[in-house]
RNA sequence: GGAGAGGUGGCCGAGUGGCUUAAGGCGCACGCUUGGAAAGCGUGUAUACUCCAAAAGGGUAUCCGGGGUUCGAAUCCCCGUCUCUCCGCCA
C-alpha cells in the first residue's frame, strides 16, 4: 500500500509512473486526496470538541470534590449534547478512514523509473541472456514423458489423490526433489541468508501484511472452519515475521531464506501451460526475503539476481533475465526481474524465478520500520525472490540434460542426489 | 474440547472511577563529577494522526483488540483474541 505522504507530495510523478502500468490512476488519485481533505477537517473539529470535553470533565471532578454539587450537577447536563456531537463525528471520521484505506488498497505499487512502459510479457526488456540451447535432435521428449518413463513423477497417481496439478514424485524423482532444495537452502546460507522453516497456513493479518489479501484472494487455499490460507510462497510468513516491528538501523539488512510447499489455486488456467510441471496446485520452493535501508534495496536487488543466475549456471541451464514492463509487474513491486531457463524439447522459456523490490509497499501494510540516522522511524523497503522454484527447473533438466544413456545430473548437484545419471 | 487465572511503556512492575500529566525500578542517552572509569547526582527517554508557512509549541488517540456504561474509564460491563495453569484428547 502506497503511503499517503507520496500521495500528497508527489500526485503528479506518482500517476505518471501508474500510466506506465497501462491504467489511468487520476481518479481514484483525486478520489482519496479528496477523502484526505475531508478526514482532516473532520479530525481537527472532533479533536477540538473532545478537548473541550476533557477540560469540562476535569471541571465537573473538582467541583464535586469541592463540595459545589449544584453547580457540578449543572455542568455534567450541558455535557449530554456535546457527546452526541462527538460521537456523530467519530463515526464519520471513521467511514472516511475506512474509504480512504479501501481506495489505497486498490492502487499498486509505483513502478520504478527502470520499468518499461507495456502491455503484457511480450513487452518485457531482456536484459541478459548466457548458456546454450542444447541440440538435442529428433528423439527429445518433453520432461512429462521423460518423467514417465524413468518412473520419476507419477502425475495419475496424484490426480487419484488430489487432483490435476497435484504430482507424486517417486524413486529418484523424489530423491531429486530433496537434492535441489538441500542444495538452493546452502547456496543460501553461503550467501548469508538464515533459514527459517515457517507455519503453512498464515492468517488473514500475514495475508494482508504482504499484500496477498485483498489482492490475489482466489489464488490462495482457504480453510474456513478456522480462517487460515496455505501459503501461495514463503514470501508471506517470512516477510511477515517481522510485520509491526520498529527495528534498529544496525539490525539491517536482515536476509532470510525458507524452503516450504507453495500451495495456488491457479484458477483459469489451462491447455499447454498446465501440462506436466508447467503450472501446478502445489511445487516445492526455495526463498530468499530481504528488509533493507531504502538507499541500500536497489544494490540488494542485483544482488540477488545475481545469486540466483548462479544457481542456474551451476545447473548448467540456458537462463535469461528479463525486467518486467509496467502491464506485467506485479500488484505490490516497484521493480521485477524474471530469470528463466530454456526448456529445450518443448522449445520454450520457462519462469523460474522472479526476484522484486517492494520499496515501502509491503513495509507499509506490514508497518516495519527501523530508525533512520535522525532516529525518527522510517519504513524500511522489502525484497524477495525464489531461489529457486523446483517444478520448472526440474522439467529443465529432464530435458535439456538427456541423452541416449538417460538423464545427465549437473556436477554441483551429485553429491546431494548421491547418483550421477538417471536411467 | 472443559475449567480457572492473566495481558499496563524497550523490560520489570504499582495502579478497584477524577489526587495518573501511568508511581517506582531496570535499561538507554546526555550532562555534572573524575587523572580515567565505576558509583553518585541531575536531565531526558513511546507511537500514530493532526493544527501551525516552518521551527518552537499545541490538540487528539493509544494500558491486548472491538463495543458499551459514565460529565469523566488502565480501572466497571459485554464480545473477541492471545498467554499461562489444571483436566480431557493425542503423533
Amino acid at each position: 500500500m502506497l503511503t499517503l505522504q507520496v500521495l500528497r507530495n508527489d500526485r503528479d510523478a506518482l500517476e505518471q509512473a501508474l500510466s506506465k502500468r497501462g491504467i489511468d490512476a487520476a481518479p481514484m488519485l483525486n478520489r482519496i486526496l479528496a477523502l484526505d481533505e475531508e478526514r482532516r477537517h473532520t479530525q481537527k473539529e472532533v479533536d477540538d470538541l473532545k478537548a473541550e470535553q476533557n477540560a469540562a470533565s476535569r471541571e465537573i471532578g473538582e467541583l464535586f470534590k469541592s463540595g459545589k454539587k449544584e453547580e457540578a450537577e449543572a455542568r455534567r447536563t450541558e455535557m449530554g449534547a456535546l457527546k452526541e456531537k462527538i460521537h456523530v463525528l467519530d463515526e464519520h471520521q471513521k467511514t472516511l478512514i475506512n474509504q480512504q484505506e479501501d481506495a489505497l488498497l486498490e492502487l499498486p505499487n509505483r513502478p520504478h523509473d527502470l520499468v518499461p512502459a507495456g502491455q503484457s510479457d511480450a513487452d518485457n526488456e531482456v536484459v541478459a541472456e548466457e548458456g546454450t540451447k542444447p541440440e538435442l535432435g529428433e528423439h527429445a521428449l518433453p520432461h512429462w514423458e521423460l518423467a514417465d518413463r524413468y518412473k520419476l513423477i507419477d502425475f495419475e497417481a496424484g490426480v487419484k489423490i488430489s487432483g490435476a496439478g497435484f504430482p507424486v514424485y517417486r524413486g529418484k524423482g523424489a530423491k531429486l526433489q530433496r537434492a535441489l532444495i538441500q542444495f538452493f537452502l546452502d547456496r543460501a546460507d553461503a550467501a548469508g541468508y538464515e533459514e527459517f522453516i515457517p507455519p503453512h497456513l498464515v492468517n488473514p493479518d500475514s495475508g494482508r501484511g504482504t499484500g496477498q489479501l485483498p489482492d490475489k484472494e482466489g489464488q490462495m487455499y482457504h480453510c474456513a472452519d478456522d480462517d487460515l490460507y496455505l501459503i501461495p510462497t514463503a514470501e508471506v510468513p517470512l516477510t511477515n515475521l517481522y510485520r509491526g516491528d520498529l527495528l534498529k538501523s544496525e539490525e539491517l539488512p536482515i536476509q532470510l531464506c525458507g524452503y516450504t510447499p507453495c500451495f495456488r489455486r491457479e484458477a483459469g488456467s489451462y491447455g499447454k501451460d498446465v501440462r506436466g510441471l508447467n503450472r501446478l496446485h502445489q511445487f516445492d520452493k526455495v526463498e530468499i526475503v530481504r528488509f533493507e535501508q531504502p538507499e541500500n534495496s536497489y544494490a540488494a536487488l542485483e544482488g540477488m539476481v545475481e545469486h540466483v543466475r548462479g544457481l542456474l549456471r551451476d545447473l548448467e541451464l540456458p537462463v535469461r533475465t528479463l525486467r518486467l514492463c509496467g502491464g506485467d509487474l506485479g500488484f505490490t513491486s516497484a521493480l521485477t526481474y524474471d530469470l528463466e531457463v530454456w526448456s529445450a524439447a518443448q522449445e520454450r522459456w520457462l519462469e523460474v524465478s522472479s526476484v522484486s523490490n517492494f520499496e515501502t509497499y509491503q513495509a507499509n501494510r506490514l508497518q516495519c520500520r527501523f530508525r533512520n540516522a535522525e532516529g525518527k522511524p522510517e519504513l524500511v523497503h522489502t525484497l524477495n525472490g525464489s531461489a529457486l522454484a523446483l517444478p520448472r527447473i526440474v522439467a529443465a533438466l529432464l530435458e535439456n540434460h538427456q541423452g541416449p544413456d538417460g538423464i545427465r545430473i549437473p556436477a554441483a548437484l551429485r553429491t546431494y542426489t548421491g547418483f550421477d545419471t538417471i536411467a
